[in-house]
DNA sequence: CGATAAATAGACCTAAATGTCTTTTTATCT
DNA sequence: AGATAAAAAGACATTTAGGTCTATTTATCG
């Protein structure tokens, strides 16, 4: 794959905590729902993620996430250095052992070439990049309340 | 990882395969020994690209590898689909679950704008791109024996 | 203060990717 | 024909990514 799973979670869930209105704390569970990323997994990836401090986390009632920063100032490659899918920088991927410059590999600059494309898109593209074009009043919302019409009803009742 | 190790390994072989002379078909163990892929996941990886046709095998005494085209008519991109590694291409990695052109979620253009991009590159770039750019007569021969300095002695004389 | 609701922490499980080993098949050479 | 040398096949082991579960800590509310 070239793209991890992990790193996948990590950018949809901040792209979905971008879209969430800042004054309120989005709770995992909503967004895990919202997301279709598995609870528990999740919360391991947005404690990585506020280590970063990338995120900042509220404990218990009332708790959640809430971006650390405006979204313009979260970049891609933030998000990715989080869950240690950091683009390889120094070793060239195809080279056999020993490339670097100053010795490349017959793949080296090919290589260099695609890896300097994918280091960019994520240098250059942040969350501004990825919120929604219409607003929407369900925006923060958990997803569930979209489908039932109850918004304020638990998943548990019993 | 951004790459996976088995594509990697597949790229690597044959940009190994691509700078032997073609008349005669490299044995697995020395591409191995050359390109330092562990031998035996090596062989997995060369009969699938045998099946994709990218590869020639020939058995028995003097057999090997050779490639099945001109190193012009091999693309990145075909050596990737050899292993399971094509790049996504209907489904927008980032999307959460029903994520299509139509209804398209809030990343779709950031990341069919990079996706675009790292299929480009593997869909121009052939192993014309690769092989080296000094002619060096150890070529096509197994690196032990550039060590070694006695090209005809088998690694096993017992 | 006690109940509740959230993140946090970490043990633990599962599945997939990766790597190793052995046997079988097939071709070539003498 | 027999010896040898290569790929092919597939069983098996290991490692890592991904995922689940439970207990603990911390904050808020009544």
């Amino acid at each position: 794959m070239l793209v991890s799973q992990t790193s996948e979670y990590a950018l949809r869930a901040m792209a979905w905590l971008a879209s969430a209105p800042p004054d309120e704390p989005v709770r995992s569970r909503d967004l895990a729902a919202g997301s279709g990323i598995p609870l528990h997994y999740l919360s391991k990836i947005l404690r990585r993620l506020v280590l970063a401090e990338l995120l900042v986390s509220q404990k218990g009632k009332r708790g959640g996430f809430v971006l650390a920063r405006p979204v313009n100032e979260i970049r891609f490659l933030d998000i990715l250095a989080a869950v240690d899918a950091y683009p390889t920088q120094g070793r060239c991927a195809f080279g056999w052992g020993e490339c670097d410059e100053l010795n490349p590999c017959t793949m080296h600059d090919t290589w260099t070439e695609l890896n300097g494309k994918i280091l960019s898109w994520a240098a250059d593209n942040t969350l501004a990049n990825v919120q929604p074009k219409v607003p929407d009043p369900w925006f923060g919302r958990p997803p569930s309340s979209r489908d039932a019409g109850t918004p304020e009803e638990p998943e548990k009742p019993a």
